[in-house]
DNA sequence: TTTCTGGAACCAGTA
DNA sequence: AATACTGGTTCCAGA
C-alpha cells in the first residue's frame, strides 16, 4: 500500500519540481566530476535561492525598507562587478549582505516556480492540515503539503526540534502583527527588482505572508492560480515518507516505501507528513548531485555579492528602519515573514502579539501539543524557568534587524560579542528521526561560551544563535541544519527556540550578572534531510557533503539613541556529518603558510583523522581550475598520529619564482577522503620580505600576521591569549573605533568572529566604508586559515580597487581567507565574489573561516619543534588534537619587517601583472 | 524512562 | 553491465 501510495505522490512531486530540476541540472553540466567529489557546494547559480540560502532574498529584506535605491539591476551589475561596486561593497555592508540578487534577475522562470506559493493560504491551512495529514495515509495523499519548506518555512514544524515552527508561524498570525505593519511603512519603496512582478496591491506585497504571490514574481497574473497550483505541485501532498529521490534521501525514501529496514515507514509517512521539510516537489530526479565549479560557484558569489550591494546601498539610505517588502519577491518575503511570526521576532505590540500568538497557537494547534515533540508554541511557552523573563519586551525585537544573512561585525563601539569557548570540530547532527544526540560541546568537554564585553547596562540581553553555513561564502543560515533546543537537568541554560527567516533561532539571555557570558550547553544541531530541503522552492544549495556549520550568535543592544547595534559572531566550523567525522581528514592548523619556494622546511598540520598513509598534495591551479603543478609533499610517517601530521613543504616547481605563488594542498587518506583546501603560499627565495611603501598598517599586518599565524586557525579560542592586535576589527578599524582599547585585553576572538562593527545605523555603515580595505588586509592574517574543498581552486581575492598597490595586494590573497570568516567576509564579500582571481577556487565547499596569513615572515617549524608541538598536542588532556598555544608557532616566528633586498625590476612587473591581472577580471565581470 | 551516543545497516547514486 | 564506493538516512543497542 505504501508503494502505491507513493507512486502517486512522485508523479505529483516531479511536476513542481520540474523547474528547479532543470536549474539544476545546467548547473551540473558545468561542474566537473572531478570536483563533484569534492564540491558539495551548493549554489546552483541559475536556480533563484529564495530561502535562507538566498541572501539576496534577506538583503532585499533590508533593503526594502530603505528605498528603492536600488534597482534590479544594480543588484544584478553588483554581483558581477565588484569594481563599480567596490566603493559601496567596500563598507561595511558590502560584506554584509551575501545575496543573489541577480538570481533574482535572472531565469524568472525560477520565480514563476517560486510563485507557486500561496503560501498565505497554504501556511494557514498547513497547521490544520498537519493535524490531519497525520492521522492517516489518505490525508498524506490528498492533502497538499503546505509547507514543503520546512524549517525555513516558518509554518514548517520540525519534528525533531519542534513541531513547534510551524505552528505559531502560521501566516495569519504572523501578518497581522509584526511585519505586516512594516509593509506600510511610509518608507517602503518598491522594489525594482525585475524579479518582482507588477506589484499587486500593496497591501499584499507588504503582507509577506499573504501575498506571496503579489510581490512575488509569481504574482503575475499567470501564476495567479498558483494556489490551486501550488496544491498541485508544489505542495503536492507527499507523505513524509515519499521522500523525492534525493541522492542523498535513499534511505529514506526507502524507509517510506517500506523497503529497507525501515520499520518507520508507515508511520514515517504520516510523520513525514507533517514534517516541515517535506520537500514540496521532489524531483522525479531526485536531488542532483550537483557541484559546482569555479565558474558556477564565481557567479552565484557574485549575485550574493550583488544583493549585499544593494543591500548596503539601501541601508545606507535607511535609518534602521526597515520595511518589507514591495519588490521582494513573494517567495522571498514569504519565506521570510513566514517566520516572521515567531514571536520574539515580532516587533511592535510586543507584549501583545506575544500573547496573541500563544494563543494562537493554541487555538490552531491544540493538538500538537499533544505530540510528543515540543511544537513551535510549545518550546515557547515550556521555557525554563530562568531569571530572565522572557516575556520582558526585547529591546531588539524590530522588524529592522539584520536578516540572518546579513553580516555583521562582532564588535562595535565598546561592545564586542566572543566566542570564548569554541565548539569541537565534530558535531553528529540528528535526524528529525533520530533523538537529539546533545548539545553542542567544547574541545575541553565544557559546552561553547560566549560573551558580551563592553556592555554595562543592567537590562538583560538576548543572545540569539543559529546554525550558519561554513563554505567560503558569505556566512548566511545553513539550509541543512538548524539549531535544536537541548533541555534537561544537563543544561544550564535557559533557551527558547523562535523562528526567524525559515530558519530557527535559539535564544538565550545574557545576563549582567553573568557579565553577559552564557554557556551554550543548550544547542543542538538538527539535521535536515537533503531531499526535504532541496526540493523547496527557492533552494539552491545542495546538501550533499555540505555538511560543515557554524554556530552564529548575534546581539541587538538598544543604544539609548534608539539605535540598535547587532553583533554577531560565528563560530570554527563544525563537521555535522558522522560519516565525515569519521572519515575525512581535517587540518585545523597548519605551523606555517608560506615558505621560500625552495620548500624544505618543515610544518606541522594539526587536525583531524590522519593517518599513516595521510598523504599531503600540494596542488596549483590556474583560474580556469586546471592544475599547474601538483606534487606530493613527504609525510614524516613515524610522527603521524591522528590529530597531527608532520610534512616537508616541498619545492615550488619554479623555485626562482619572482613572486609569491599561491597555492593550495590537502590531505587525503583515500580516493576521495580528502580535506578541504588549505593555503599555502611559496615565496621568492629572496624576497622574505615584501614592502613597497611605507604604510602605518604595515606594522600592524606584519605583526597581527605573525601573531595570528601562529594560532590555530580554527581552534583558536579563547585559550589563546590574545595579541593586542588580536581583533582584526580593532586594528582594521582602528581609525573607525569600531571596538574598544579594551579589547585588545580581551580574549581573542576567533577568525569567524573577527569581524567588524556593525552598526545599524547608517552612519555606521559609512564610517566602515573606508575601513574595509584596511580591514580586509588586517584580517586576513588574523583570519588565518582558508580552507578549500579539494577540487576547488582557492584564490586570491582581487584587491580592492583603491589598493591596488603590490603591497595590498599580494595581503589581498592572503586576506582572502578571511573571507571564510564571517567577520572578514563582512568586509570583503565582494572579493570572493566577484573576485576574477577567485574564479578559480569557488569552491562551494564549505570552507572553514580564515585564510592563511600570506605573511611572508611566517616561520616554518623545525621538525624537532614540530615533534615536539606534535607531542605536546597529543598530551594535551582535553583534547588530544589540540595543538599547545605554546607549541605554536607564532612563538617561533620572526617578524621582519625589511625593505625589500632585491626588488627588482622583474618583481614588479610580476607584481604589476597581478594587479592588473586582478583589475581587468574584475572590470571583465560584465554587471549586467 | 528518556536522552545521548556510537555503530552500522540500507540504499540509491556514482565512479 | 557489473562492482565497488560514497554518503545520506534510519535503526539498534548500550550507557
Amino acid at each position: 500500500m505504501q508503494d502505491s501510495l507513493r507512486v502517486r505522490v512522485n508523479s505529483k512531486l516531479s511536476f513542481g519540481a520540474k523547474k528547479e530540476r532543470n536549474l539544476r541540472f545546467l548547473t551540473t553540466d558545468m561542474k566537473s566530476a572531478e570536483e563533484d567529489a569534492y564540491s558539495y557546494a551548493p549554489n546552483v547559480s541559475l536556480s533563484l535561492p529564495l530561502g535562507v540560502g538566498n541572501p539576496c532574498l534577506a538583503a532585499q529584506y533590508h533593503t526594502l525598507q530603505s528605498g528603492p535605491v536600488i534597482s534590479v539591476s544594480s543588484c544584478h551589475q553588483s554581483s558581477y562587478s565588484l569594481q563599480n561596486d567596490t566603493h559601496i561593497a567596500s563598507g561595511y555592508y558590502h560584506g554584509l549582505k551575501p545575496n543573489g540578487a541577480p538570481a533574482l534577475e535572472s531565469p524568472r522562470i525560477e520565480i514563476t516556480a517560486y510563485s507557486q506559493y500561496p503560501e498565505d493560504e497554504v501556511e494557514e491551512r498547513s497547521s490544520n492540515e498537519d493535524h490531519i495529514i497525520k492521522r492517516g495515509v489518505n490525508s498524506i495523499v490528498t492533502l497538499t503539503l503546505p509547507n514543503a519548506d520546512g524549517y525555513r518555512d516558518p509554518s514548517c514544524l520540525s519534528p525533531a526540534s519542534s513541531l513547534s515552527s510551524r505552528s505559531c508561524n502560521s501566516d495569519a498570525s504572523s501578518y497581522e502583527s509584526g511585519f505586516y505593519n512594516y509593509d506600510n511603512s511610509p518608507q517602503n519603496s518598491p522594489w525594482q527588482s525585475p524579479c518582482v512582478s507588477p506589484r499587486g496591491p500593496s497591501m499584499l506585497l507588504s503582507c509577506p505572508h499573504a501575498t506571496g504571490p503579489v510581490g512575488s514574481p509569481n504574482h503575475s497574473p499567470s501564476t495567479s492560480p498558483q494556489i490551486g497550483a501550488v496544491a498541485e505541485i508544489g505542495w503536492p501532498a507527499q507523505p513524509r515518507g515519499s521522500r523525492p529521490n534525493s541522492p542523498s534521501c535513499s534511505g529514506g525514501v526507502s524507509s517510506c516505501s517500506g523497503i529497507g529496514k525501515r520499520k518507520y515507514s508507515f508511520n514515517g509517512n504520516s510523520y513525514c507528513q507533517t514534517s516541515p521539510n517535506q520537500s514540496p516537489t521532489p524531483s522525479p530526479y531526485g536531488s542532483p548531485r550537483i557541484s559546482v565549479t569555479d565558474e558556477n560557484w564565481l557567479a552565484n558569489t557574485n549575485q550574493y555579492t550583488n544583493s549585499a550591494i544593494v543591500a548596503a546601498i539601501n541601508a545606507l539610505t535607511t535609518d534602521g528602519v526597515v520595511d518589507l517588502g514591495e519588490g521582494i519577491p513573494i517567495k522571498t518575503r514569504k519565506t521570510m515573514l513566514d517566520n516572521s511570526p515567531s514571536m520574539s521576532l515580532k516587533v511592535e505590540p510586543r507584549g501583545e502579539e506575544l500573547g496573541h500568538e500563544r494563543e494562537h497557537c493554541h487555538e490552531d494547534y491544540p493538538n500538537r501539543m499533544a505530540l510528543k515533540k515540543e511544537n513551535y508554541c510549545g518550546g515557547f511557552l515550556d521555557v525554563p524557568q530562568h531569571p530572565y523573563s522572557w516575556s520582558k519586551p526585547k529591546p531588539y525585537l524590530s522588524p529592522s534587524l539584520p536578516a540572518l544573512d546579513w553580516q555583521l561585525p562582532s564588535c562595535s563601539g565598546p561592545y564586542n560579542l566572543q566566542i570564548e569557548v569554541q565548539p569541537k570540530s565534530h558535531h553528529r547532527a540528528h535526524y528529525e528521526t533520530e533523538g537529539s544526540r546533545g548539545a553542542v560541546k567544547a574541545l575541553s568537554g565544557g559546552h561553547p561560551v560566549v560573551q558580551l564585553y563592553g556592555y554595562m547596562e543592567s537590562e538583560p540581553l538576548t543572545l540569539q544563535l543559529f546554525i550558519g553555513t561554513a563554505d567560503d561564502r558569505l556566512l548566511r543560515p545553513h539550509a541543512f541544519y538548524q539549531v535544536h533546543r537541548i533541555t534537561g537537568k544537563t543544561v544550564s541554560t535557559a533557551s527558547h527556540e523562535v523562528m526567524h527567516s525559515n530558519s530557527k533561532l535559539l535564544e538565550i539571555p545574557l545576563l549582567p550578572e553573568n557579565n553577559m557570558k552564557a554557556i551554550i550547553d543548550c544547542a543542538g544541531i538538527l539535521k535536515l534531510r537533503n531531499s526535504d530541503i532541496e526540493l523547496r522552492k527557492g533552494e539552491t544549495d545542495i546538501g550533499r557533503k555540505n555538511t560543515r556549520v557554524r554556530l552564529v550568535f548575534r546581539v541587538h543592544i538598544t543604544q539609548p539613541n534608539g539605535r540598535t547595534v547587532s553583533l554577531q559572531a560565528a563560530s570554527n566550523p563544525i563537521e555535522c556529518s558522522q560519516r565525515s567525522a569519521q572519515e575525512l581528514p581535517l587540518v585545523e592548523k597548519q605551523s606555517v603558510d608560506s615558505s621560500p619556494a625552495t620548500g624544505g622546511k618543515m610544518m606541522l598540520l594539526t587536525g583531524l583523522n590522519f593517518l599513516p598513509e595521510s598523504k599531503v598534495v600540494f596542488v596549483e591551479k590556474a583560474q580556469d581550475g586546471h592544475h599547474l603543478w601538483e606534487t606530493e609533499a613527504k609525510v614524516d610517517k613515524d610522527s603521524v598520529k591522528p590529530c597531527t601530521l608532520v610534512v616537508e613543504i616541498p619545492p615550488y616547481k619554479n623555485q626562482r619564482t619572482s613572486s609569491p605563488v599561491h597555492v593550495n594542498f590537502y590531505v587525503c587518506n583515500g580516493k576521495r577522503k580528502r580535506s578541504q583546501y588549505q593555503r599555502f603560499t611559496y615565496l621568492p627565495p629572496n624576497v622574505p620580505i615584501i614592502k613597497t611603501e611605507p604604510n602605518d598598517d604595515y606594522d600592524s599586518l606584519g605583526t597581527v600576521g605573525l601573531s595570528m599565524h601562529s594560532k590555530p586557525y580554527y581552534n583558536q579560542t579563547r585559550l589563546t591569549p590574545v595579541m593586542p592586535v588580536a581583533d582584526p576589527d580593532a586594528c582594521l578599524v582602528g581609525a573607525y573605533p569600531p571596538c574598544p582599547p579594551s579589547h585588545a585585553t580581551m580574549p581573542s576572538s576567533s577568525p569567524s568572529s573577527s569581524p567588524t562593527l556593525h552598526d545599524l545605523s547608517p552612519v555606521a555603515y559609512i564610517k566602515c566604508l573606508p575601513n574595509s580595505p584596511t580591514h580586509t588586509t588586517a584580517s586576513g592574517p588574523m583570519a588565518s586559515h582558508f580552507q578549500e574543498s579539494p577540487g576547488h581552486t582557492n584564490l586570491g581575492h582581487p584587491p580592492s580597487p583603491d589598493h591596488n598597490s603590490s603591497l595590498e595586494i599580494l595581503h589581498s590573497h592572503g586576506s582572502s581567507n578571511s573571507l571564510n570568516s564571517p567577520g572578514a567576509q563582512s568586509y570583503h564579500p565582494i572579493y570572493p565574489n566577484s573576485s576574477p582571481s577567485s574564479s578559480s577556487s569557488p569552491a562551494s565547499h564549505p570552507s572553514t573561516p580564515g585564510g592563511p596569513a600570506e605573511s611572508p615572515f611566517a616561520s616554518a617549524y623545525s621538525p624537532s619543534q614540530v615533534q615536539a608541538a606534535a607531542n605536546s598536542s597529543q598530551n594535551k588532556g582535553n583534547s588530544p588534537c589540540q595543538l599547545p598555544e605554546d607549541a605554536s608557532p607564532s612563538s617561533m616566528t620572526i617578524a621582519v619587517k625589511q625593505e625589500p633586498q632585491e626588488l627588482d625590476q622583474m618583481y614588479l612587473d610580476d607584481v604589476n601583472e597581478i594587479i592588473r591581472n586582478d583589475l581587468s577580471s574584475i572590470s571583465v565581470h560584465p554587471h549586467a
